[in-house]
DNA sequence: CCAAAAGTGTTTGAGGTACACCCATGT
DNA sequence: ACATGGGTGTACCTCAAACACTTTTGG
């Protein structure tokens, strides 16, 4: 105890935001190894010998989630308390958020059992991982405020009304449409694509895109 | 390369904020082992078996910074690249706030060599701790935005003109008395205490406390 | 009575909030 | 022609910003 210099396993964990079914959701995977075999838990990754810690972050998302190239941050470090005192794990933990567009149904093809979960529907979760998810979902509705984050579950182009929608969503209350657009465009980070989309029997909207595309810009 | 799982040594890296001289500035010690031997740094704590992260960084404070219960928040976790490839190390960083009634002069009494660095004016440092100090300054100041960090510089009674003061050094801005007396009373994490202090040749001062020490608040 | 910091109100402008109707399209 | 979501303007209110003088103390 103490004294002599710890050796660390490390592996990173990452909560994977996607908006289905006009809810925020976080993609759980299903443990394929013992002990915990068949509880749900995030995608991660055991840290290889040369590997960076972030590279290590879009393996696991790649290889146990099935996706690629999307907004990711690093979010918090914790300690894993093993079983073998003394041999300690650190886990370091990220979020990823999807575009909706992206979210294949009924999932990403990965050879995992994988499953999407509301925020105010966890399970129950190996190695303390539900507190993990809650952090990421408050950082991520903190950062809602003041920041773009939003525009990262948005496709390349977008209309206001989807924008909208992933606000309503994860803050969980309704906007007035006026004030929203005219606050949204005023902020300057979005601007029109000259496009405009057609879907179903109404007016066709005209679409968007960032400006600052997987940057994320402080507001206000 | 890969495949095999990598042990990491870990260690945790402590950004010192204080407030002197009307300047904020961050608490570096010299390197006493080779290979960076004289070298500035910021206080640092190898990770020991048996030891939390946490505990680790407040070690690291109390015996490299001489500090004890300060506010203390991670900031962020980052890798380091070592000479010997394939064993990794994990550096996790935290950011302390030091009252100001406590930072002894010349120097906290460790048996370390330490100074204190202007954030503008920091020296060349040891295993890129330079960008560190500077990722929680960013942090900081963007902290005192949307939370209540500001009152962690604060001893346990304080002024609201000392208070004004570090406002002003942390964001390098004037700001107007009346306005932020206002402002900062309506948010109403502070209460008078009903004491006041005399100093000098001019009118007492009324004391004012956190009405949630060691807490952070979010405002606005 | 002078120097030094503490303390105190009012006016103005910007931006956030509340609110209801017409438009373009497909069926 | 009707159903569906897309799109737009105005009045009000709240809060942030600008701004100058009086008060209390010690020397």
């Amino acid at each position: 105890m103490g004294r002599e210099q710890a050796y660390c396993t490390v592996s990173t964990d990452i909560v994977v935001f996607g908006i289905l079914e006009d809810k925020l959701k976080a993609l759980l995977v299903k443990c394929d190894d013992e002990p915990e075999r068949d509880s749900w838990a995030l995608p991660y990754g055991r840290l290889e010998s040369g590997e960076g810690l972030e590279a290590c972050a879009y393996r696991a998302l790649r290889v146990q989630a099935g996706f690629e190239s999307v907004y990711m941050e690093q979010l918090y470090t914790f300690e894993e308390r093993r079983r073998d005192p003394g041999v300690h794990g650190i886990a370091v933990a990220y979020y990823a958020l999807v575009p909706f567009d992206r979210l294949g149904v009924p999932g990403p093809d990965t050879g995992r059992t994988v499953g999407w979960f509301g925020l105010g529907a966890l399970p129950s979760m190996a190695r303390g991982h539900r507190k993990i998810a809650e952090m990421a979902h408050r950082r991520l509705v903190a950062k809602l405020g003041y920041s773009t984050v939003a525009l990262q579950f948005m496709p390349e182009s977008f209309t206001l009304s989807e924008l909208q929608n992933a606000y309503e969503i994860i803050q969980g209350e309704r906007l007035d449409k006026r004030n929203f657009r005219k606050w949204v465009l005023a902020l300057g980070h979005i601007e029109k694509t000259g496009d405009e989309r057609r879907a179903g029997n109404c007016r066709p909207a005209k679409l968007y895109r960032s400006r600052f595309p997987s940057r994320l810009e402080f507001i206000k």
